[in-house]
RNA sequence: CGCGGGAUGGAGCAGCUUGGAAGCUCGUCGGGCUCAUAACCCGAAGGUCGCAGGUUCAAAUCCUGUUCCCGCAACCA
């Protein structure tokens, strides 16, 4: 009989190029790793497609900033995502950029062919807009009916746009979803979608935009540059070969549509809204699932740069090892809820599950096969009553594993295993090795015993693969074992008797201090803010447009002297300073709390705007301004004179 | 009332859709064992499931109200 492998397309999102993504992100590459390799294990021919997303404003924003064109910024964002991807040793099949040229004329043909069937069609943008932001807003975002931004007075105004008829497909996105329960995955997701966009109605989508330039032109009217969801979507569809004009290979026929889009949970309707009704405009079937998985926090505060503690993969990994901070992300992140990453969670998981549980168990059965048997294997076939347990457990596990992997509870999957080798440990306690081995009559037993054990873990090891597969294959070559096909991973028994294992054991994973692994965490923070500052060095600032000699002699500084000083009661930022300006005073409100105490403050001999009007601030005169310079974090800094000067002497 | 997520033994989580004796991992304490990386095995303590009402024979689970946390203007998947 032959088989036909049955094919599987998973993909990841594909990551924003806009900077080095950081652990959270990292974990849902890992995870579409796990899956992908637990298909190619169960038979299925696998492909996996991640990649990186790299228009939009944001890029062209940053690239500007670091002075370099948005290409040559996100060619080198794009070779440090995919080094990362590497070194955690993800198997994907295909690693698309949507500045790849054949991805870029398939998505404008797609563009032009949706416009000339009707589905997209020219109107106008209306909304709120800053000249000086250059940005629209909605009624909503605005403060005080003014720019969120910069504050000043927006008017209403129109850009022309493309637009794409989402209403004209959203009952049929409705009756999809309905009758495809499994289309949106977890359960929770789906209620979201359903009952906050699509059942409330969905509007048009805006899908160009004029007011930058980074992204895919619109091949009739080059002006507008096609909205990067567009674009990035159906990275999805050009990736293995899709052309609208008809000329699809035969990659495409075969793998669409995929079997598994991993999302994170905040672009969940991107993919479970827009993306099929893009499909529905192609005429193309839908995904059969979209899972939106939950985010990786950091416990203690949000993660910042400036800060210095953001988790990198490759930090962690060079700490612990690849296969550690696979396991941990896999097996911390929950099915539907947040998951918790610290350097004391992960020094508490590595050192129960990895250290104690999996290494200490391979360590104690190869020290045991070589001291008593040479590092020779024999089933003897002396069996025991107590022998039944563990045979039932190992034996079943593969099927429990498949299960929980079905419905992609990786982390209940990963438990699994580890309860096979928990069992392995209780094993050894039961069956009492060390006093068989003092008993020359017990020797078939003994052997027996160690040979149960072994077939244990290479099937445990076998299964672990999806997961670990640096250690997996460890195991399975300190004991000289052939990994398990996937058929035969619940038949007991398998490893050929009489075979012999290596002779000096390898300890698998060291244990781990949980002071030196923060010196180490400390001394990533210390190189991390370093960059940081380095970044900070090449600040491009924008200049203002120019202003006489004249204008400038409208503003008047001078040196004051902070008197006293107090919070202003209710306000979370803001000191009153009364200022000593010669022979007057004047009372001066700041937002700089977060950064100076009201004690530090007086004394202080400050440059000072001394005919600013005066404005009341949460209740509060402030008669000038005290000036401060600010660093990209918002990091604000008193300005001084250089030398001491009395109060009073005026700055210009 | 901006939106959203959460609150379950010391820590991290599961259980909630479809009510029916409160579970997992770690830690703690006690015991066992010595093949092994102070590890492994057994046992125990510890929770009125944020609070207050309601529905029900029965509520962590459903309903209403309330308090407190945490994300959201980007380092977001």
């Amino acid at each position: 009989m032959k088989k036909i492998r049955k094919k599987y397309y998973i993909t990841t999102a594909i990551a924003y190029a806009s900077g080095k993504p950081h652990i959270g992100n990292s974990y849902e590459i890992i995870l579409a790793d796990n899956i992908a390799r637990f298909k190619r294990q169960q038979g299925y021919e696998v492909f996996f497609q991640t990649g990186t997303d790299e228009h939009g404003q944001k890029i062209e924003l940053k690239a500007q900033e670091k002075g370099i064109s948005p290409k040559e910024f996100v060619d080198d964002i794009s070779v440090q995502i995919k080094r990362i991807w590497d070194l955690m040793n993800i198997s994907y099949d295909k690693f698309i950029r949507t500045t790849d040229k054949d991805h870029e004329n398939r998505v404008q043909k797609i563009f032009r062919k949706l416009y000339d069937q009707g589905d997209i069609y020219k109107s106008y943008y209306k909304g709120m807009y800053c000249t000086p932001c250059e940005s629209f807003f909605t009624e909503s975002q605005l403060l005080d009916g003014k720019c969120p931004d910069c504050g000043k007075p927006v008017e209403l105004a129109r850009e022309e746009a493309y637009f794409f008829k989402m209403s004209k497909y959203a009952k049929r996105l409705i009756k999809y979803i309905n009758d495809h329960p499994k289309f949106i995955q977890p359960v929770l997701r789906k209620n979201e979608m359903m009952n906050n966009f699509l059942l409330a109605g969905i509007q048009d989508l805006c899908i160009s935009r004029t007011s930058f330039s980074w992204g895919i032109s619109v091949d009739f009217a080059p002006r507008h540059v096609i909205y990067v969801w567009l674009d990035a979507l159906v990275n999805y569809i050009t990736g293995i070969g899709y052309d609208c004009d008809g000329s699809s290979n035969g990659q495409f026929e075969k793998l669409w549509p995929a079997d598994l889009h991993l999302v994170g949970k905040d672009i969940i309707r991107f993919h479970t809204i827009y993306w099929p009704i893009f499909l529905m405009a192609l005429d193309l079937p839908l995904p059969k699932m979209v899972f939106g998985h939950p985010w990786l926090l950091q416990g203690n505060g949000k993660m910042s740069k400036s800060k210095g503690n953001v988790l990198y993969a490759d930090d962690l990994a060079e700490i612990f090892g690849v296969d550690a901070v696979r396991y941990f992300v896999l097996h911390e992140m929950p099915f539907e809820n947040d998951g918790v990453i610290t350097w004391n969670l992960m020094v508490e998981r590595i050192n129960s599950d990895l250290v104690n549980t999996l290494g200490n168990l391979v360590n104690r059965t190869l020290s045991m096969i070589n001291k008593y048997f040479g590092g020779m294997i024999c089933d003897k076939g002396v069996q025991d009553v107590m022998d039944d347990d563990l045979k039932a457990i190992v034996i079943a596990t593969p099927g429990r594993v498949v299960e929980k992997m079905e419905s992609l509870k990786v982390a209940d999957a990963l438990r699994e295993i580890f309860n096979l080798f928990k069992r392995c440990n209780k094993y050894i306690d039961e069956t009492m090795p060390w006093i068989l081995a003092k008993d020359e009559t017990k020797k078939d037993r003994l052997s027996t015993v160690l040979y149960h054990l072994v077939d244990s873990i290479v099937i445990g090891a076998s299964l672990l693969e999806a997961f670990m597969p640096e250690t997996t294959q460890r195991i399975l070559e300190q004991f000289k074992a052939e990994k398990r096909d996937y058929e035969q991973l619940d038949h007991f028994g398998l490893y050929p008797s009489g075979g012999k294992i290596t002779e000096k054991s390898e300890i698998l994973f060291d244990r781990l201090d949980l002071k030196e692994v923060l010196e180490k965490a400390k001394a990533i923070q210390k190189e991390q803010r370093a960059v940081e500052d380095q970044e900070k060095g090449s600040i491009r600032l924008e200049f203002k447009p120019e202003i006489t000699f004249e204008e400038f002699g409208r503003i008047q500084f001078a040196v004051g002297e902070i008197v006293t000083c107090k919070a202003v009661p209710k306000s979370e930022k803001l000191l009153c300073s009364q200022v000593r300006i010669g022979d007057q005073m004047k009372q001066i409100v700041s937002g700089i709390k977060t950064y100076y105490t009201p004690e530090e403050m007086v004394g202080k001999k400050v440059m000072v705007l001394v005919n600013l009007k005066p404005a009341k601030l949460a209740g509060v005169l402030s008669e000038g301004m005290l000036l401060c310079a600010e660093d990209v974090d918002g990091n604000l800094s008193l300005m001084m004179p250089e030398r001491s000067m009395p109060s009073g002497a005026e700055i210009y």
